[in-house]
DNA sequence: AAACTGCCAACTGTCGACAGTTGACACGTT
DNA sequence: AACGTGTCAACTGTCGACAGTTGGCAGTTT
């Protein structure tokens, strides 16, 4: 998806792994500061690589850059979260309009499968893991098959998941999400691009609402 | 717009500025490789600020990275320029329904002066400046007021500018696209987003099949 | 003559060290 | 006691040098 370039091998790439981990777990807090000389002996790298694998996070959005006073992990303002909401709406929308006009079967069952499984572990009583959430809509990028679009939404998703300070935890919630993506489904099954756009919206929004309000308890 | 990212005084932060500028005019051929050392000495700076610089304009997509290898710029295959449009009309779409809801007074004016002044420029004779087409663009995005949205069409903008094999010198195109931004403008000042929308993604796949002639010869 | 093999130059990846800047603490002043 | 000032440690920005890898070329073999 990416660009050819599997920094896979370097350190500089292994440490932007390790580094995005940590990040996207909250083992480095938000708010806090990277140290380079620390970090980069923690990873038992030496500061050069450590510096471009921060550089490239920040490209990310993941990490926000000081002049001079370090790289800093964001944390959110409303505002923000409403900001970034906008951009994953319009990307996803799109996304979905594309999906119901390009998806193969198999895609259609991918998705029905995760649906599936969403609702299996729901009715077992196991709260919707995000991980399922994340895979549907994974699934449904995978079948618009516009490689930048996706490529976008999988960097703001992961900028989301920097404030999931919002755990789906909430039950009607995650019961309104699982109908949501059931009716994505249904829409894409038809190859209904107005309806699944419009589906993705409602969905997006009511996701966004839910963050804003567990943003501020 | 961008994260608190100044690195415009560090010999990183000037090195981005000349080598995109180097890359966006084609004063560095598609196709070529950058050469670390000797750009770095023509630049007067260490192979350091000058690799970080590389990182970032990738992190563009003005240049794509092969390991051991070294930093290109990337020539666009048709496929590339479908997918990048598909993008493009994602943000500005949504960018243009946010504009048509959120747009002041005083961007109406603007967007209106930028019309009138490609107007003025192709009935005199002169063929409409690319630089026109961008200010408009940007002055709907600062209309939009969607921070995220905007520096993601920033991005891609540039993107596309990279590609201009297809410099807009068909009158006819021109003049379609003057007759849409001026369309364009009319919805956003009756609030239609649903008609902004609409015409939005007109224009731009106008441009984007333009390009895609252009580009085949 | 074509194909294979080994060597070589060029370049990227990485490292350790130096220089400049920032924020904070301690001290002195009013 | 509050404020302004000077100093200092910590950290980032930058540099030059070394190590590892890649692609190409020359030489050899069949």
């Amino acid at each position: 998806m990416t660009p050819p370039t599997p920094l896979h091998l370097s350190l500089a790439g292994q440490a932007v792994d390790v580094l995005r981990e940590q990040v996207l777990t909250g083992e480095i807090t938000p708010g806090s500061r990277v140290n380079e000389v620390e970090v980069a002996q923690k990873l038992g790298i030496s500061r050069g690589p450590l510096r471009e694998a921060i550089r490239h996070l920040a490209s990310e959005g993941l990490l926000t850059l000081v002049p001079h006073r370090g790289a800093f992990v964001p944390d959110a303002s409303p505002d923000d979260v409403r900001a970034l909401f906008e951009l994953r709406t319009a990307l996803e929308c799109a996304a979905a309009e594309l999906a119901a006009s390009r998806r193969t079967d198999v895609d259609l069952v991918r998705l029905q499968e995760v649906c599936a499984e969403s609702r299996r572990n729901y009715k077992a009583g196991q709260p919707f893991p995000y991980r399922l959430d994340l895979a549907f809509h994974q699934t449904l990028l995978h079948a618009a098959r516009s490689p930048y679009i996706s490529e976008q939404v999988r960097l703001v998703q992961q900028r989301v998941v920097l404030l999931r300070s919002a755990l789906a935890d909430d039950p009607p919630h995650q019961h309104a999400s699982m109908d949501d993506h059931d009716e994505l489904v249904r829409a894409i099954a038809d190859g209904d691009a107005a309806k699944a756009s419009t589906v993705m919206r409602r969905h997006l929004s009511r996701v966004c609402a839910q963050m804003l309000t567990s943003l501020t308890h």
